[in-house]
Formats: C-alpha cells, structure tokens, sequence
DNA sequence: GATGCTCGTGAGAGCGCTCTCACGTGACTC
DNA sequence: GAGTCACGTGAGAGCGCTCTCACGAGCATC
C-alpha cells in the first residue's frame, strides 16, 4: 500500500502495454471495449493513480493554475469577504475543470519575484492576478515569459491583458444619482485608493453625476478599510457639516463611516445618506442596513477562470453591478 | 525565450557536467567556488528556472501542501474572516519554506475524493484539514494513505491525528465567568454547529461554568451564521423573556443576535449582555463594540503548516483564547 | 486474390532532473 | 615513496508517464 502502483503494474495486471493503458486511463475512445475494461479493473484493484509530476513532465501541462493576490490585496484580505467570493468562483471552476488552485499571496517585500520563478517553471499552466495595484508589472512580465494572465480589475496601464472588471463606474453611477433623485444636495465620497482600478472607477462615476447635476463634490479617500472610512467621515464632516449624503467606495470604509455619523450625532438616513459599494453581507446587518452596489464576486472568479483556462478567448469582460437599495438611504 | 533552457544548456554553457551544475542549483557545499560562479553566471544569463515536474518525478517530493476547507467551512467561508486568518498564517509559513500551498474547498457533494486523489497522487507533500465537520473520515484516509495530515481543531473522534486547536473551552468559561461576575443572573447561550468541535466545545465550556455558579443553562443551536444567529435569539427570547445575558458561540452570531435584541426592543448591555467569539474586525464596529474571545487565527495557520512540514514532531497544539472586553457587557 | 484502408495495439524514445557510483587528483600519513 | 584518504567531478541510470511510429489484423474495393 505504501509504494503506489506504477502504470507499468497496471498494464502488466491487465495484460496489456503500457501505451494501451496509458490511453485507456487517459479516456481514449480507440480502445477496445473488453480491454478498457480490464484496464480499468486493473486500476480499480491496484488503486493506481496517476504521477502527476510524470505526466506534467511529457505533457509540459500543469494541470494548476495560480491565484495570485499582490500585497494591497493581502492586507485587507482578511476583512473583506470580495476576496473570498472571487476565490470561491475561481475554486468552483477549477474543480470543474479538474485543475487544481495554487493561492499566492503577495508580501510586502517585493516578494513578486517568487511568483514569477513559480509561474515560469512550468509549475502552473496560468496565472490570475487578483485586485491589482494598478500598475502592478507582474502580469506583464507573465506575459511577456508566455505565461497566460488574466487580470481581475482592469489593469490601469491599458495594454491587451485580458481581464474581468466589474462595472464600477456605472454602479458608482447609479449610486450617486440615486442620492440626486432622492433630493440630496451636499453629496460627499469616500473614495478607495487612487492606485486602484476599483477606486479610480468609482471616484470617477461620482463625479461624473456631480458635474451633471451641477453640485460640488467633496472627497476623502481611503484605502478600502474600516478604519479608514471612519476618519476619512470625519474629515469629510468637519469640511463641510452640512453635507446630506455620503458615497462609500466599499462597504467596510462606509461601515467605519457609518460609526463616526453616529458618533456625531448625525442619524442616517435623516440627516446623510450613505451608499457604499460591495454588498457584503455586513451591509444589510449594519444599523441601519445599508445601501450598496452589488458585485458578482463569484461569477468573476467563475469568469477569470474560465478566461485564464482558455487563451484563445482574451476579450475583456466587465459584469454588471446593481443598486440595492437599503434603509440608509430610504427619505423619511 | 520561448523554450525554457534546461540545466543541460546551463551546464554546457558552465563548461560542466549536468551533475555538477546541479549540485550547484541545489546549494551544495561540495564545488569548487569558481566552478559554483560560472554555473551561476550560466543561470543568470540564460534565465534557468529549473522544471519542478522534472525535480518531483526523481525526488518523490512535490514541495506543495495543500489546505483543505471541508463544505461547512466552505459554506461560511465568504463571510467569515477566521478563514482568512487560517489562510494568511499558512501562507505565510509556506512562504518562508519555499513551498507552494494549494488550496481545496471542498463541495457539497462528496466531492472529497477528488482531494483524495489528488493528496495520494505524489501532488502534495502535506495536507492540512481545516476546522473539520467532527467525523470527517478524510484526515484518517490520506494518513492510512501515507499522506501527512494535520488537522485545524480537534477531530472529534480521538485518535493520534495531529492537531492544532485553539483553546474554545477555556476561552468560553471565562467569557461566562465575566457574566457570572458582572451580577448577570439569566445566562444564555447561542451554540455552534454540534458536529464541530469548536461548537461542541464552546457549549462545553459554557455549561461547566453554569454549573458551578448553579445556573440553569438556556440554550439555542445555530450554524456560525449572521442569520441563524439571529433566529436563535428570537428563540432564546421567547423561552426566557427575562434572560439578561447571552453568550454567543461566534461573532457573526452575535451580530444576528444583536440585531434581533435592538428589534425586541432590548438595549445592550442595560438589558442584556452579550459576548461573542472570534474576536473578528467586525465585532469592534458592532454598535455596541462586542465583548467576545480573540483567537489567534494567523498563528493557527502558521503552526499548522509548521506542523505538516516537519511531520515528526506531531504533538497537539492548543492555542490560548483570549477575553476582549467591550462595550457589550459593560456594566452600566 | 491483390490492393488499399482503417483501426487497435505495442515498442521505445525521451521529457528534465537527481543521485549513486566510480574515478582522478592532491594532501596527508608512516 | 607507497599507501590512505578525503574531495570534487562526470557518467549514466532511471523516476513514471505520453506519444509517435510501425505493425498486423480485419474489412471493403475492384
């Protein structure tokens, strides 16, 4: 039982050649049915499995591919449950595929360096960059060692990297005008960080309703963490009091937010509305629930997946996002 | 660049044997220093990344671990970050070992024996169950296999699996015992899943202090979700309208819970007290901050995949918990 | 009945690496 | 000065698999 069986042992057991039972393994229909079937017995009885470091070897396939989360990423990783869907879509679709997930998470060293040995021996047969730190050269590199990338977040460096985005210009969009449709004047953002597709995008849809609707804007950025959003709430509230209403990049900075309203004494939605960007499940727990702008998590690791396992297919897909609406916006 | 050089083409272009310009690569001592310079000058120049397959086919080692998350795991996955923490703290310890961590969430259908093929096929060096559903028969299966296994929290069933666990007894005794101090008369509790050792052993804990401060125990069962967490209290609530405290086997249930005792009309901690577990970010940001049990999930991760890397050291591990005091059982 | 197919099968090379073994050299011992 | 002993190096086997190629059997064609 310790020694596992080789395809030799297998082949020898059915009375075949090992190219025969390589092929049946393998699923090749030009095999006999009565030999398949011996074949098969065989593997069942010897309980072979395949040398995947064999097969790789011949083949120059990996059978895995690697996920890999550069360091802006990892830091908030451990609160921010978009990561987490994206790794389940990813997951679900390699299963399917049969393929296995390598999970790389970045350092803050330049630890990247580590990446690019793994991703160029061979060890995987490509590569998703997840949330990128806009212009992260990694995937370039990738590419340029022939590795397939696919990028999830539009990288910001345009070039022809395939990627999945999610429409955060037009959720953000939508938000905004939202907050105007409900009558709201003094309409601030929280924005993400500015090295960031996801808080470029956003930032850029707030603004692009501002201008129409003819308000000023008013912007604090933060670096998509809860804590950040709460000073960057008091920031905002202390360059203008008056203000009525708050687009939140992410959920986390608009729960932090949430806090510091509170604090001071400002009910929502009363006296501000506040609108923040994910849906995670703390949102529609939050006091009061919030109002958001829903992301396909898992559709986009289904389709970073799906585009990283097959290459022919590089053209860049953007999902759709959805207001949901909640109390912390609801006119009293 | 296209064709990947192989350690022939370094050794040729060194002027050494294959041999040599491997012991090189792998650091051994055993070379001439120049002759060790000129290989590495050849790696340099022609970008060398030697073929893992190739190394693993000869070595019998595949220098990857992988973490398997079983389908209750995977189920709660996305909303709670004591995975993430897991995961961080093994990557980390992978990282500095210079190996690669795969990761696995298990399905709903038994697709289990998809890890298990591909644990027994030479792949995987380790592999690392994390927070096991009690019975789970996959950690005894790959150590029959031959396949190192460490498991995340105490399998149910005994027997000489190594693990690491953190302490959910201790940590909820004193969580009750704070109650107990704090005058509360009433206590509750909302339990984890029973067939998961942390749930069993948190209600464990909770009943042992109950006991001794001749309590009676009022008990509600969820499943470590926001939601359950919540219907669980409007049960508590209906059972004993008066209960004035509730110690609740996770956070993500305490926030349920919180949410159904503002609904009843109950303030916290004026009316009831309520602790948590986990001590995740979100539990500071409760409204009001959450009392709950910090557990050291990085670490977890770390000493587990210490553990799996040097198999011979196999001794159980349990982490300490430790109280955090918040506002939510603060005396008023 | 000779020719040409298709189709299932086996022989064997070779993927890129590690590691054992044997060999040659120089330093040391008595 | 013969014997011993490191020590650095190279030759070569072989890890377990896939895949090309050649081969022989069976069948249809004229």
């Amino acid at each position: 039982m310790r020694a596992r069986p080789t395809l030799e042992k297998v082949a020898a057991r059915a009375g075949v050649s090992r190219a025969t039972a390589s092929r049946v393994v393998n699923g090749s229909t030009r095999v006999a049915p009565q030999i398949r079937e011996a074949v098969h017995r065989a593997v069942e009885e010897l309980g072979y499995v395949p040398n995947q470091a064999a097969r790789s070897l011949v083949t120059q396939r990996a059978d895995s591919i690697a996920l890999v989360f550069p360091e802006p990423a990892t830091r908030v990783f451990s609160d921010d449950p978009t990561f987490a869907g994206i790794i389940r879509g990813v997951s679900l679709e390699i299963e399917e595929a049969d393929k296995q997930l390598v999970l790389m998470l970045t350092g803050p060293d330049g630890s990247y360096h580590r990446v690019e040995r793994y991703a160029t021996n061979g060890h995987v047969d490509g590569v998703i960059v997840a949330s990128m730190h806009g212009s992260d050269p990694l995937p370039g590199i990738l590419t340029r060692r022939g590795v397939p990338v696919v990028c999830g977040g539009r990288p910001s460096v345009p070039g022809d990297l395939p990627y999945v985005d999610m429409d955060n210009a037009g959720g953000a969009e939508r938000a905004v005008r939202h907050l105007v449709e409900q009558g709201r004047r003094r309409i601030a953002t929280i924005a993400g960080p500015q090295d960031m597709i996801a808080g470029i995008d956003r930032l850029a849809g707030y603004r692009d309703v501002l201008r129409d609707s003819e308000r000023r804007s008013i912007v604090a950025v933060g670096d998509f963490t809860r804590e950040s959003g709460a000073i960057a709430m008091r920031q905002l509230l202390a360059d203008d009091p008056d203000l009525d209403a708050v687009f939140v990049a992410n959920d986390l900075m608009a729960l932090g937010a949430l806090r510091t309203l509170g604090q001071a004494g400002r009910t929502v939605p009363g006296d501000v509305a506040v609108i923040g960007f994910d849906d995670i499940p703390a949102a529609a727990y939050a006091e009061p629930p919030l109002t958001t702008v829903r992301q396909p998590t898992v559709e986009m690791g289904r389709r970073l997946a799906r585009m990283v396992l097959n290459p022919e297919d590089r053209t860049p897909v953007v999902l759709p996002t959805e207001l949901v609406v909640r109390e912390s916006t609801r006119r009293s």
